[in-house]
Formats: structure tokens, C-alpha cells, sequence
RNA sequence: GCCGAGAUGGCCCAGCCCGGUAAGGCGCGAGCCUGGAAAGCUCGUGGCGGUCUCCGCCUCGGGAGUUCAAAUCUCCCUCUCGGCGCCA
């Protein structure tokens, strides 16, 4: 969440954040009013409170008529706080409501904008493969190789779920550890961590309430399905105050993650769209000072993977109507899919400055004698193995239906050159 | 699932039976002392709000209740640990 001060002190700058972020922005002057009743009632119930604590500590020393006559004016008094407090309860529900609700505010370098049209290229590496041949979409390759079986995945769970096997398990795992082991060196601590996730868990991530409708959830037990590993990974350190030599932290995990999709969507074939899918991430907590300067370095990271594979890709700077809830500047990283002709959103680098650290109590002191203050969370993903996966497929097929497995993952593959011979 | 024990400030722990200003220790910091350090001693060390060197309120897992007054009494819930049961 964002900090509240900055709501009272400066209304305006929130109506045209929440405006260039595609918003509804009425709802701040709720806020504001509940805001400043709030404000004088706790003020008002504090006084009376003092009142009640100076008296009770009278009145064991009184006696008779002055006693009963202290308690019961404090009755009222206390009659008087319970009133407050109710209000006060009500008044909190529509703070919180409101609060929990607002988007991050944008990094100043963040372009203005309404929709994926405005996003920035700001680069693009790797050559676009020429083809001597009319390349095939990732789902006709994978379906004549045997290593995506689709019917199966649905026969199992539903549409949206699908079965890899024989070499499609392999480089699934081979692109896992692959990953694992890249972060790893460029000095990641490997994590693994619960897949399912508790209610203040999504809270502190941001993704509760407005993206709950694309949770999985365990009605039950008021579980959700990790939709990223961002959300356990973060929230390890949910309600901790760091030393701070002990920053900045960065953890790599590998976790399935869980998107339910609800409502429609285009780009349902193959497995780009999928509600259950492998995903290797990075997450860092940093001094929030140069916490932008570290966004460039995770994405680097990220970056890195991909190159490492020798694919395509282009980076994408988001502008403000586009960018996540939580996000304060993000990065997209897209692989070129050339059976599709299109881009791949294979990852997505945030730095969600101290919108997640706020909502999920994550502290640094400074100094040892300085008060504790909130740190910056960064995360991407290095990298959603569908996506890779599908784009690894196009790129590197061959005429005869067969594919070429990149060579950083032949080790992971028992050596294996090529799918399909 | 059943039975039992727990949850107190960054950490540990007392207070709970018997309601009346949350004690002490560790860690960390500042100061004193020292040639320097250790030890020792003194002070500080949660959150929010305000008229911000000061003052107030809140904070004992969460919520509700009783009471002039709740860490303390009552009820409900959550989590942790141990035992039993079930089990990869």
C-alpha cells in the first residue's frame, strides 16, 4: 500500500496517478472524509481514554461516596469510548478498503500511458531466425513430437492443463535447473518454498483483494494457489526488521504457479495461456536507496537466461495504464515466437519500491539507533517455462519436424542433442 | 481428527491462580571509565497521532464479552509445540 501521509498531504497527485494508471478515482473523496473523521475521533477518543487512566488509578485510594460517585461518571466515560470505537471500526473498514485497493505510485521514469500501445521498446538482441522452411507454431511441433500431450492434461485437470512428455519433461526439467543454476551463480539463494499460501500472504504481495477473482482458492482453509512465487518468496520475511548489513537479499526459486484466467482471453492455443505452469524467479530486498539501479541489474539477470538459450527477444518498458498493481516501474521481457510471428511475455522485472515491504511489515534499521523504515521488494521471472518453452520449439526446429536443443541445456539433458531423432 | 501445553517489545522470559503504571535478562546503541580494549556502571532501544527537545494514545496471538478498570476473568477463533490416531 502506499503511505497514507502522502493521500492527506497531496489528494491530487494520487487523483492523476490513479488516473494515468486507468483507475476509478472517485472513491478518494470517501476516503479522504472517512479519513479526516478518523482523525478527530481518535483524537477525541484518546482524550477521554487519558481521562479513564488517570481516574482509575484514584480510585483504589478512594472511598465511599467519592468512590461509587468516580465510577460512575467513568461508566459513562466508558460508555462514551465504546460508541467511539465502533465508529471508529467502521471508519477503519473503509480506510483499509480504500487503501488496499490503491495501485503503487509510478517511478517518475515510467512513460505516461493507457494501454500496451504506449509501452516503450527499449531493445531489442538476438537475430530473428531466416527460415528456409514455413516454421510451425510450438503446439503442431510438440503434438507430431509426442512431448505435449494436450488431451491428456485435460482429461486430468481441464482445459487449460496439459501433460508433458518423454523430451518435453526432460527440457522442462533441464530448463529449470538451468535457471536455478544461472541465478545461482550470479549470486541468487536458491529457495523453495510452500506452494500454497495463506490469506496475509496475497495481502502483503499486493495480489489480495484485486486480483483475487485469478487466485485458486481453498475456501476451506482460506488457502490460495501460489499464482507466483513472488508472493511466498516475499512474504518468508512478512513481519521481520532486517540488520542492515544484512541487505540487500536475493533469493531464486522455482515454484508452479496458479493463474485460474477467469473471463476471456485470446491466445488460448498451445501453452501460452495456461491456469498451471513452472516459473523460475528472482526476488530482492534491497536498501531503498538505488532500488531502481537494481531493477537494471535483475533484469540484466533475467536477460541473461534468455541469451544464455540464444533466442530472440526484445525488452519492453511499461508505461503507467499498463503496468501491474503493485508494480512502480516493470520491465517486460519478450521471446519472438516465429511459428506465431509474434513476441512471448516470458518475464516480467518489477520494482514495487515499498508498496509490498508496507503492506507486509518488511523493515530495515538503518543505523542501530535509528527507527526501523520499510525496505524495496524487486521481482522478476527468470523465466515462465511455457512461454520459453513454446519459443525454444519455433526457434529452433527444423525442417524435418525435429528440434535442436540449445546447447546450455544439453548437460541438463543427458547430452541429448535433438527432440525427435 | 482427539488429548495436553503454549503464544508477552528485535530475541529470551516473569507477571495470569488472587484485575489496578508490562518486571528482568540477552542483543544492539550512546555515555562514563581506559593508553586502547574487555569487564563494570548509567541511560536508551515497539507502533500511531499531535500543537513534534514535549505530550497523549495504543501494543501481551486475533476477535467478542464482563468491569470504573483486563496481559490477568468469560466465550469464540487462529497458529505453534508435544502425545495419540491416520498416512507418502
Amino acid at each position: 500500500m502506499i503511505d497514507v501521509n502522502i493521500i492527506r498531504q497531496d489528494p491530487e497527485k494520487i487523483r492523476d496517478m490513479l488516473k494515468n494508471r486507468n483507475y476509478p478515482y472517485d472513491a478518494l473523496n470517501g476516503f479522504l472524509e472517512a479519513d479526516e473523521e478518523w482523525r478527530l475521533l481518535t483524537d477525541k477518543g484518546n482524550a477521554l481514554r487519558k481521562e479513564r487512566n488517570d481516574v482509575s488509578k484514584l480510585i483504589p485510594e478512594l472511598k465511599g461516596d467519592k468512590k461509587t460517585k468516580k465510577i460512575d461518571e467513568m461508566r459513562l466515560v466508558s460508555d462514551k469510548i465504546r460508541e467511539i470505537d465502533s465508529r471508529l471500526a467502521e471508519l477503519d473498514g473503509i480506510r483499509e478498503e480504500f487503501v488496499l485497493n490503491i495501485p503503487n505510485i509510478p517511478h517518475h521514469t515510467v512513460p505516461l500511458g493507457k494501454d500496451s500501445n504506449d509501452n516503450v521498446i527499449v531493445g531489442q538482441h538476438g537475430v530473428l531466425r531466416k527460415f528456409d522452411f514455413e516454421p510451425k507454431e510450438h503446439y503442431e511441433i510438440a503434438e507430431s513430437l509426442d512431448i505435449i500431450d494436450f488431451e491428456r492434461g485435460v482429461k486430468v485437470a481441464g482445459s487449460g492443463f496439459y501433460v508433458l512428455k518423454g523430451d518435453g519433461a526432460k527440457l522442462e526439467r533441464a530448463l529449470i535447473n538451468y535457471m536455478l543454476d544461472m541465478h545461482d551463480d550470479q549470486g541468487y539463494k536458491e529457495v523453495f518454498t510452500p506452494v500454497i499460501v495463506n490469506r496475509d500472504a496475497v495481502i502483503g504481495t499486493g495480489q489480495y483483494p484485486n486480483m483475487k477473482d485469478d487466485m485458486y482458492w481453498i475456501e476451506r482453509d482460506d488457502l490460495w494457489l501460489n499464482p507466483t512465487a513472488e508472493v511466498p518468496v516475499t512474504n518468508m520475511h512478512r513481519n521481520e526488521i532486517f540488520d542492515r548489513n544484512e541487505l540487500p537479499i536475493s533469493y531464486t526459486a522455482y515454484l508452479p504457479s496458479f493463474r485460474r484466467e477467469a473471463g476471456k482471453h485470446s491466445d488460448t492455443k498451445g501453452i501460452i495461456r495456461v491456469h498451471e505452469f513452472n516459473k523460475v524467479e528472482m526476488v530482492k530486498f534491497v536498501h531503498p536507496d538505488g532500488s531502481f539501479d537494481v531493477l537494471e541489474e535483475l533484469r540484466e539477470n533475467a536477460e541473461e537466461v534468455i541469451r544464455g538459450l540464444g533466442l530472440p527477444y526484445r525488452v519492453i518498458l511499461l508505461c503507467t495504464g499498463d503496468m501491474g498493481f503493485a508494480a512502480a516501474k516493470c520491465y517486460d521481457l519478450e521471446l519472438y515466437a516465429p511459428g506465431k510471428k509474434g513476441w512471448l511475455e516470458a518475464s516480467s522485472c518489477s520494482c514495487v519500491s515499498d508498496f509490498q515491504a508496507r503492506r507486509a511489515g518488511i523493515k530495515f534499521r538503518p543505523e542501530p539507533h535509528l527507527k526501523s523504515e520499510f525496505v524495496h521488494t524487486l521481482n522478476g521471472s527468470g523465466l515462465a517455462l511455457p512461454r520459453t518453452m513454446a519459443a525454444i520449439l519455433e526457434n529452433c526446429q527444423n525442417k524435418d519436424g525435429t528440434v535442436t536443443i540449445p546447447e546450455a541445456l544439453r548437460p541438463y539433458m543427458r547430452g541429448r542433442e535433438i527432440i525427435g531423432r
